[in-house]
RNA sequence: GGGAGUUUAGCUCAGUUGGUUCAGAGCAUCUGCCUUACAAGCAGAGGGUCAAUGGUUCGAAUCCAUUAACUCCCA
């Protein structure tokens, strides 16, 4: 067989994909097996894949095909959320630009050009996880704008209204005046930029010329002032108690209140009041029972209320009141300041905040068991940090703005009646039967109308049912597959978004199933770029995931994204980590090549040596097999594959192949080869969930296999007992080799030019021979003799308590070897009289435990007697 | 302003309840090698005052306190 020396991915990965798909390995349904599930945190169906789903998707990947492995019911669901504010303004600016407004469209028009599009365009991110060898069962791919998924989101918001937990009210939200929507807290992004801090002075009320100054960033926001307010503990105006104050420009009467929220020391002490343009100002007007007055426009223009520029845009305003302020006296100074504006993440427009009708969730009493879950470890977080700052939010919990004035989502089933009332019904129909039982009023009420609420459902009120509604667990709560698959086992998602969606999944769990909807959650760092900025489109610092696959392998890349990546923490993504697992796919690769291209004599007795390397390598196997389930089981999957990554590299091609490797043109024993096979299937098996195209490929050419025979449903290894004498064994050869290396590195002694090594026991040990045969071909010794006397003129080096000698002649350095014994000496002694202080310590030998004196003893032991060895070795070189 | 986290080699990180031989790994660096699987490789080497100070202890990277720097969340 003819096998290039690289590896091509191109070749292998997209076959393998065609051929788990054809053969329908990714399908679960449920059955008589334990299940593993993970259902995908949605992507966006608007995005395309970026390094963060390449991490995160590779981590599910690993998990499940794991999983699989393992004998259990493995189901990865897929699916894509609607994401509505990002696909609305997607889709208006694709109908902009064919010159449509969505101003002259109907609801109904808007909506199938919005579907249109997401059939055109969205779910393209789908299709590049195939790409990367996700085996999710694309045949339960679910998007939360489905008919039913659609539906419970509905049934659940019927619900919550029913029992008084949701309800509608005025509230202080962030504005998008060019949206024309609110926006959630996530959706702006705060930037701090140079501004102006304005001084003004209001007239105090019955006073020739006693004025007040405040200071503002907003002055056009003067126009909605309701009070002035002062820190009660702050003597400079305890002489305003009680007065009242004229707001400039409009001479409304206001009143001086008193407030512990003013910072005494910020500006000058005195604070504007605008409860509709100021959250902590809304909050003060609460307390205080101020007037609100509202005198901004949807569209971000001053409305009539603010009598002054009515119909001018809020930051022409701004412009315009300074140099009225200036003026009419008003204006005292500016200053440069620097402040944090928040921007809409969407359309890039400064944000207002504004008072605004919305629908609410109350968070409090579904926060409380949320909490509890998460705290008690029933579900457990990892890393475990992340459960201080869960808690902080949930106990700091504020409720839910789940209304959005936009059209793409799920419409708010609420229906307003003629009477000023509303009821809350899945359809109109359904509505005016409620209507016409509660109100006799309205018996002869038409379906015109009714009008229902125009706003749509928080994309995250569809998101917190996820784990349930892709089974059809809240229309259908008993169904098989809710029943098998929920609750779910692991998530995996960015600590990013801990608050908006996972506290709201176990919440909606909690409330719907009674049951939570994840055993654990792993939380993934942020990729970053080497400079340490998050990923970013607007950046242009991400590449671009498929060129990576494309370049490196979708093994390879997920190969770099793992190695470097723990759990919860940031990951400064460098380009180089896929070249290393490039590279590392290319070494498994020749180390079949190298195995492909042995001959194998049927007929050839197993040399003993190679009967040890096998018995050794099976040995590092179950040790290792057994760190690497350990390093799963604690979700330290970039440790479980830096374990795996050296089991194979280091242990198995630098040590093992090399131990069984023929000569030149020679054959391999069958027995030697037939094992070897066997291993090397269980070293692929190991790696399979981190590579899995490449051991796919490699299985199919280690042996010729039946159609079903394919490792992604291979049994994971098992572990085997532990041969520990070997592993100490081998232990100790390895240092013999590691020196006789260096040896030959020391003197330029060519690996072609053999040596003999003689070997002295001290101590009356007896010899152990079992490796000599390995540590003779690995460093094509010719002869390995034990003697009981040193040997004169030879190169020497001592290995715990054994003498080793090679009789080099003239090569040999007396001196430099004198050297090298004292220094050896030196350090010896030196670390003997550390141990000797601790030991004629009285307290340490009385305090400390047993165990730890008696190493202490022992360290005391092995080190004089290496000194005597060392000593005696020297006094003969000196002879 | 409130809270949380981080700080160990040039970089990214391990380091279990304090205790083997003066702290480990991968990458990077350096040296020598095209040794008949692999130069996408092989064999080696160097590199750290464990952020700082103080404390507890027979013993501290690990526990406590203070300080500093950075990151994140909330306001």
């Amino acid at each position: 067989m003819m096998i290039p020396s690289k590896y091509d991915p191109t070749l292998v990965e997209d076959k393998w994909y065609r051929y788990w798909l054809d053969k329908g390995y990714f399908r679960s349904v449920p059955d008589d097996r334990e299940p593993y599930c993970i259902v995908i945190p949605p992507p966006n169906v608007t995005g395309v894949l970026h390094m963060g789903h390449i991490l995160n998707n590779t981590l599910q990947d690993v998990l499940v095909r794991r999983a699989r492995m393992l004998g259990k019911n493995a189901l990865w669901l897929p699916g894509t959320d609607h994401a509505s504010i990002a696909t609305e303004a997607k889709v208006v600016e694709k109908l902009k630009k064919e010159g449509i407004d969505k101003k002259d469209l109907t609801r109904e028009e808007f909506l199938s050009h919005a579907w249109e599009w997401k059939e055109k365009h969205g779910g393209i991110i789908l299709e590049q996880l195939k790409k990367l060898g996700a085996s999710c069962d694309w045949e339960r791919t679910k998007f939360t704008m489905d008919e039913d998924l659609y539906e419970s989101v509905i049934d659940v918001f019927i619900d919550l209204y029913n029992k008084g937990l949701i309800y509608r009210g005025v509230r202080m939200v962030n504005w998008d005046p060019q949206a024309l929507t609110a926006l959630s807290d996530e959706e702006v992004i705060y930037r701090e930029e140079d501004s102006k801090l304005y001084y003004v002075r209001y007239k105090i009320d019955n006073t020739d010329d006693e004025w007040v100054t405040i200071a503002t960033t907003r002055p056009e926001t003067i126009l909605g002032d309701t009070a002035v307010c002062v820190n009660p503990k702050d003597k400079r105006f305890k002489n305003l108690k009680g007065k009242k104050v004229f707001v400039p420009l409009i001479n409304r009467l206001v009143p001086i209140i008193q407030d512990d929220y003013v910072d005494m020391e910020f500006g000058t002490g005195c604070l504007k009041i605008t409860p509709a343009h100021d959250l902590a100002d809304y909050e003060i007007g609460l307390r205080h029972k101020l007037e609100t007055i509202d005198i901004l426009n949807d569209n971000g223009t001053l409305s009539p209320a603010a009598q002054l520029y009515v119909g001018e845009d809020r930051m022409v305003a701004r412009k315009k009141i300074v140099d009225d302020l200036k003026n009419a006296g008003h204006l005292v100074k500016i200053e440069d300041y620097k402040n944090k504006v928040g921007y809409s993440e969407r359309t890039n427009i400064a944000i207002e905040p504004k008072l605004s009708l919305q629908w609410f969730l109350k968070m409090p009493e579904l926060a409380e068991p949320a909490l509890k879950v998460v705290m008690d470890d029933v579900i457990e977080f990892h890393p475990k940090k992340f459960k201080n700052i869960y808690r902080h939010w949930m106990e700091n919990v504020r409720d839910w703005c789940i209304s959005r004035q936009l059209w793409w989502g799920q419409r708010i089933p609420v229906y307003y009646l003629p009477n000023n009332e509303m009821v809350v019904a899945k359809s109109k129909e359904e509505a005016i039967t409620i209507a016409k039982s509660q109100f006799p009023e309205l018996a002869d009420l038409t379906q015109e109308e009714l009008k229902q609420d125009e706003d749509v459902l928080d994309t995250w009120f569809s998101s917190w049912l996820w784990p349930i509604s892709v089974f059809d667990g809240i229309r259908n709560p008993d169904n098989p597959d809710i029943k098998y698959y929920y609750p779910t086992n692991d998530l995996i998602t960015a600590p990013e978004i801990l608050f908006f969606w996972v506290a709201r999944m176990i919440m909606a769990g909690l409330e719907y199933r009674g049951e939570i909807p994840f055993k654990n959650v792993y939380l993934t760092g942020i990729v970053r770029d080497k400079l340490g900025r998050k990923m970013s489109k607007s950046l242009g610092n991400s590449p671009d995931p498929i060129k990576l696959m494309n370049h490196y392998g979708a093994d390879g890349t997920r190969v770099g994204m793992l190695l470097t990546s723990p759990a919860g923490n940031d990951l400064p993504f460098d380009e180089n980590l896929c070249e290393q697992g490039r590279n590392f796919a290319n070494k498994i690769w020749n180390a079949l090549r190298l195995l492909k291209g042995w001959k194998v004599d049927d007929n050839l007795p197993q040399p003993d040596t190679n009967q040890v390397a096998i018995e050794w390598f099976n040995a590092t196997f179950n040790k290792t097999l057994g760190l690497i389930d350990d390093h799963f089981a604690k979700y330290r999957i970039s440790d479980a594959l830096m374990v795996t990554y050296k089991l194979i590299w280091d242990d198995f091609c630098s040590w093992f192949l090399e131990m069984i490797k023929p000569g030149a043109d020679n054959p391999v024993d069958r027995k030697t080869y037939d094992d070897t096979i066997t291993l090397f299937e269980g070293l692929m098996k190991v790696l399979h969930p981190f590579m899995p195209f490449l051991t796919e490929e490699i299985w199919h050419l280690l042996c010729e296999r039946t159609q079903d025979d394919c490792i992604m449903i291979s049994e994971w290894p098992k572990k085997g007992r532990i041969n520990h004498l070997i592993l100490n064994q081998f232990e100790f050869a390895k240092e013999v080799i590691i020196a006789l290396r260096a040896v030959r590195a020391e003197k330029n002694i060519a690996m072609r030019q053999t040596l003999d090594l003689y070997i002295k026991k001290n101590l009356d040990q007896k010899p152990d021979s079992i490796f000599d045969g390995i540590v003779a071909k690995l460093c094509n010794l010719t002869k390995i003799e034990y003697v009981n006397e040193k040997v004169d003129k030879a190169m020497s080096f001592v290995v715990k308590t054994t003498e080793f000698y090679l009789p080099l002649g003239d090569v040999m350095n007396v001196e430099q070897e004198i050297q090298k014994l004292e220094d050896e000496l030196n350090y010896t002694r030196g670390f003997l009289a550390a141990v000797l202080k601790k030991l004629g310590n009285d307290r340490f030998v009385s305090g400390a435990p047993l165990a730890v004196v008696e190493k202490e003893r022992q360290k005391q032991a092995d080190a004089e007697n290496k000194i005597k060895i060392l000593e005696d070795q020297i006094a003969a070189l000196k002879l």
